[in-house]
DNA sequence: ACAATATCATTGGCCGACCAAATATTGCTA
DNA sequence: TAGCAATATTTGGTCGGCCAATGATATTGT
């Protein structure tokens, strides 16, 4: 979502510092995902994975086993996007899926041997993305963006519920 | 893309500061990005656009009758996408295109007068947006994070030429 | 004048992401 | 104990986004 320059110049309204400034964030951080997103896309690419998976795989190595529901509110993506992304892990055998000897409603998910294989690899990916991404950063601007970007996620986040 | 946290704990290798940090920055800027992106197509949802869309509306609004290629160029995303969304777009009478006149190859695009009247609203969604995504923010902080941003867009550009 | 190259847009395919609906199972309460 | 609510997952559908390939057209070089 970006805004339109048009917008704030609607006739007979003087356009004002706050006004100019309105969606210009949003604006940015829209840029800087998506530009995020396909260099992250064109790394993991080299090494067979999508956006999205390495974090699956590295939350599950963390982790062990782990039922979906619970991937689906730790990850805090969409129950069938969990569910499809599995089924491609699977077919990839980067993971296997179970059902609970209790719950016959769970599913629990374990990374495989092949997947844990990856992680170095993964790991050296979001290396060479982060050298590209904050290149010319000193400690003290990493910091700050970092806690910039926690408020953020906490106010997206608190907004959701 | 997210930093997997085993990663870090290589055997025999001791976890000093900078190896700590390695992929937060990423790993933070993923989350935001995908709650932002989610709260965006919400509120653009209640007025029958998907994320991007609004975009490109704004920015043929601005510009007025635009060539395909350049839509490429200045919005940064693939051909095939500006021609998918066109498409979807052209679907719904937000925008029309026609062929070149001189050059058969182009096509160009202009919003319609039903986009057109969309974009008071699309102006009120990011602005609500941004309310929510910059909730506690002064203008310093606000100053601070564009230019972040700004830093992150030009790193992440120059990577992908 | 013709061949080679470049440009423009489209198609097919895959993926993550969400929304909505459906199905199966478990837990809770009257 | 039965009925209902809640939980867990899956399926179908849509979208933006990228990659690869293709076809039509224009430009450039010989």
């Amino acid at each position: 979502m970006e805004p339109s320059r048009t917008a704030t110049s609607a006739p007979g309204s003087d356009v004002c510092d706050d006004e100019q400034r309105v969606g210009e964030i949003g604006h940015a951080l829209f840029r800087v995902a998506r530009a995020h997103r396909a260099a992250a896309g064109r790394l993991l690419r080299e090494i067979g994975l999508y956006p999205g998976q390495e974090v699956m795989l590295g939350r599950l190595a963390d982790h062990g086993d782990t039922r979906q529901s619970r991937l689906v509110l730790e990850l805090g993506i969409d129950p069938s996007t969990v569910t499809k992304m599995l089924q491609r892990l699977e077919r990839q055998d980067l993971v296997e899926r179970r059902p609970d000897p209790v719950d016959r409603r769970v599913s629990v998910v374990a990374i495989t041997a092949k997947g844990r294989d990856l992680l170095g690899r993964i790991e050296d990916s979001w290396r060479r993305l982060d050298e590209i991404t904050c290149a010319g950063f000193e400690d003290e601007d990493r910091v700050r963006l970092a806690g910039l970007l926690e408020r953020l996620e906490h106010n997206l986040s608190t907004c959701q519920e």
